[in-house]
DNA sequence: TTACGATCGCTTTTT
DNA sequence: GCGATCGTAA
């Protein structure tokens, strides 16, 4: 390839960063800016230009997706397959650096990772066995605890307590980590501080990696925690080219330990030279324009304005519905519309705050036949009967592992039950023994009743037998025979209903799926089933079906970053919901709403449409927000509001889509209690009360269909009789 | 061990 | 108001 086909298409800021000289480099990348094109172009300009061999580049992303979107794209760029390259996320190159060190960070050499729910049962294991009431101490929040002081770097001799409280989190922790660490067992926090503390403990490892990888790149930066950003930091040591891609000003991971502070302190750290990327080749010149305006109102940016030379547009369309189930329609009402213009489902978006927002949302394309595709939920290699299966496989790997033990041993119920368990627990504490070791002895003691001893026998056998048999086996047939000869398939088929079918079908997916599973050949992986254990902890399993199925895509404002759609729809822009509740008390989490609004609002490529309800049943009540403050953020001129039509008995008296209403109004408007009214969506009703002032006025009608509603602003809907 | 009634909790999520 | 989880009784 032509070393100036490189930079063609570019446009100047572009290319400034592509051929940037070797030296430390912050790209400010803004949202729609072509921040992969840059990192895949210099990644091509490294090699290709400054002659650096592939063995020489490391790559780091947040997510797989992204991970294997630049290793594709480089390797169209070069149009040739790179080996040698490291290229994927924060845990996946830190796993693969542990799994090559494993001796030096003290872990099995087939040691495995616990995921969060493992984390949370490993807990509350813990907790039993420490007699701490877990009313006192969720282990929800030590969960949380610990997790987030490992992604400080902290173990629990760095951290001084502050009160009892913090004196019993630490105990925990620490009981924790032994417990991890008996077992072999590491989790996703852990993978990274174990990673940092071992390249650290060895200086000649260090200086291997640093030695090699002489140009590193990171994507979205702004989500880095506090101990990515030391590992990366450790890695390059002094002699390597750094690259970091982010934009502050769509930082949004605050809340789970991101540190936005890491870009400025990049800056001065690394002594980099900063670049922006601001023209945007995604919205029209409307939506940047409301954009920029909205996200001007953080303090403390690193500044940046998007503009296009493409269209202005048209403008936001803003509606007020009465309540959430006005504002589903609204919004599928408006997808048809789409859908008649020759336009593809799968070209709508529907953001919302929270996950429990979707329901009215899919009842109502539903309803409509339209079909509809949700982001996020249960991950397929975390469904219950999966990880049941997995759990197998990985006792059979490791007889340490404690957690895939405890999961296992009375699945399918087999008569073990609490006794018989905290008699093997007990010994295991008392011996420091990993569970199944403390089994056996249990057994060997002979204590146990007869029927328990048994069970016990027949299970220690079983996965001996498993084991014994899996060797020869090609992985599918390994996964196959554990599912079968375990007892979990037809536990799973005894299982009554739309749900246990489903979970039969998920096993056989799993076997499917190690039969399509292909071991990475660059990562030395002791067998397939260890690649596979590892690809199923470190990969959520998504890509399965139905992913190009023509539908309307509805996910968390949060999964949406990174993503394009050209019709978005914003859903429950109201105080209280977006900005959320809670993050009105912590200081930053306004901020941080404000971005990820920015970030909603600039997934969309041509048409935006923002939403908000009057009224909403939250958690069994009917509340009453106002619109968010981020639509008063938004300059008038961007937006345009859209009502229903709707014949006014006589002219509305204040107030647009504020809904700002006084008593005194209601009596203007000809409203009395008792007085027959008609709205045009519920029909017919009577006037049952009204009350309040300013923007939480509102009128309670009792509508012969729908029953009684209390609506803000509706009178202006409503029809005196 | 299971089944069912009480209780809890309720942003956002990748690895 | 709903779904997951917990605790207790059969």
């Amino acid at each position: 390839m032509d070393v100036s086909e490189l930079l063609d298409g570019l446009n100047d800021k572009q290319r400034e960063a592509v051929a940037a000289p070797l030296q430390n480099m912050l790209v400010l990348a803004g949202a729609g800016s072509g921040k992969t094109r840059v990192l895949v172009h210099r990644i091509a300009w490294l090699m290709q230009v400054e002659h650096a061999s592939a063995y020489s580049i490391f790559a780091v992303t947040f997510t797989n997706k992204a991970a294997k979107e630049m290793r594709t794209r480089v390797e169209e760029t070069l149009q040739n397959p790179v080996s040698g390259m490291w290229i994927g996320t924060f845990h996946g190159l830190a796993h693969r650096i542990l799994r090559a060190h494993h001796r030096e960070a003290n872990l099995p050499e087939s040691f495995q990772i616990l995921d969060s729910d493992d984390q949370l049962r490993m807990i509350k294991r813990l907790l039993k066995s420490m007699n701490i009431d877990d009313k006192k101490w969720p282990p929800k929040q030590l969960s949380w605890y610990i997790s987030a002081r490992k992604d400080e770097g902290q173990r629990p001799k760095d951290i001084t307590a502050h009160d009892v409280n913090e004196q019993l989190m630490l105990q925990v922790y620490t009981a924790y980590q032994d417990a991890c660490d008996r077992a072999g067992l590491v989790d996703f926090a852990e993978i990274l501080l174990r990673c940092y503390e071992v390249l650290q403990q060895n200086p000649t490892l260090l200086r291997h990696y640093q030695q090699r990888f002489r140009h590193m790149l990171v994507d979205e930066f702004q989500d880095t925690n506090s101990i990515q950003y030391l590992w990366l930091k450790l890695l390059a040591g002094s002699d390597s080219n750094i690259m970091i891609v982010g934009d502050d000003d769509q930082s949004i991971y605050g809340w789970r330990g991101a540190r936005i502070e890491n870009i400025k302190r990049f800056l001065t750290d690394f002594d980099a030279q900063t670049i922006r990327l601001e023209q945007n080749y995604r919205s029209t010149g409307t939506i940047l324009k409301a954009s920029n305006a909205l996200i001007q109102n953080n303090a403390e940016r690193m500044g940046k304005s998007l503009w296009t030379d493409g269209n202005q547009g048209e403008p936001i369309s803003v509606y007020a519905a009465f309540n959430e189930l006005d504002e589903a329609r609204f919004m599928v009402s408006k997808v048809k519309s789409w859908l008649q213009g020759g336009n593809a489902l799968s070209d709508c978006a529907v953001l919302y705050r929270s996950n429990a927002q979707s329901r009215v949302l899919e009842e109502a394309l539903l309803q409509e036949g339209l079909k509809y595709r949700i982001y996020g939920g249960m991950r397929f290699f975390e469904r219950q009967e999966i990880k049941d299966a997995l759990s197998y496989l990985r006792l059979i790997s490791n007889r340490n592992d404690d957690a895939a033990f405890e999961r296992v041993i009375n699945t399918p119920a087999r008569g073990i039950g609490d006794k018989t368990l905290s008699h093997i627990r007990d010994c295991a504490r008392a011996e420091s023994l990993p569970l199944w070791y403390a089994a056996k002895a249990v057994l060997e003691q002979g204590h146990l009743a007869g029927r328990a001893a048994t069970a016990i026998r027949r299970f220690i056998e079983l996965v001996e037998q498993l084991d014994d048999k899996l060797m020869e086996l090609e992985l599918a047939e390994q996964a196959k025979t554990t599912i079968e000869l375990s007892g979990l398939l037809a536990m799973y088929q005894a299982e009554k209903g739309e749900k246990g079918r489903a979970r039969v079908e998920n096993l056989e997916e799993l076997i499917n799926a190690c039969g399509q599973f292909e071991l990475p050949v660059e990562e030395e992986f002791t067998s397939p089933l260890q690649g596979f254990l590892a690809y199923t902890s470190l990969e959520s399993g998504e890509g399965q079906a139905d992913e190009h199925e023509d539908a309307v895509q509805m996910m968390t404002l949060h999964s949406a970053k990174g993503l394009e759609f050209p019709l978005v729809f914003m859903v429950g822009v109201e105080e209280g919901m977006f900005p959320s509740q809670q993050s009105h008390e912590e200081s930053g989490r306004l901020e941080e709403e404000r971005r990820l609004c920015y970030v909603g609002m600039t997934r969309a490529m041509e048409k935006l449409y923002i939403s908000h309800a009057e009224s909403r049943r939250l958690y069994g009540q009917e509340k009453y927000h106002s619109p968010s403050r981020f639509l008063r953020e938004i300059p008038e001129d961007c937006l345009e509001e859209i009502r229903i039509k709707t014949q006014v008995s006589r002219p509305a008296p204040s107030g647009r889509f504020s809904g700002s209403v006084s008593h005194a109004a209601f009596e203007d408007s000809g409203f009395s209690l008792g007085q027959r009214v008609l709205h045009a969506k519920f029909g017919a009703g009577t006037v049952l009360n009204y009350e309040g002032s300013g923007a939480q006025s509102r009128i309670q009608v009792n509508f012969d269909d729908v029953g009684s509603k209390w609506l803000v602003t509706a009178y202006a809907r409503l029809q005196a009789l």
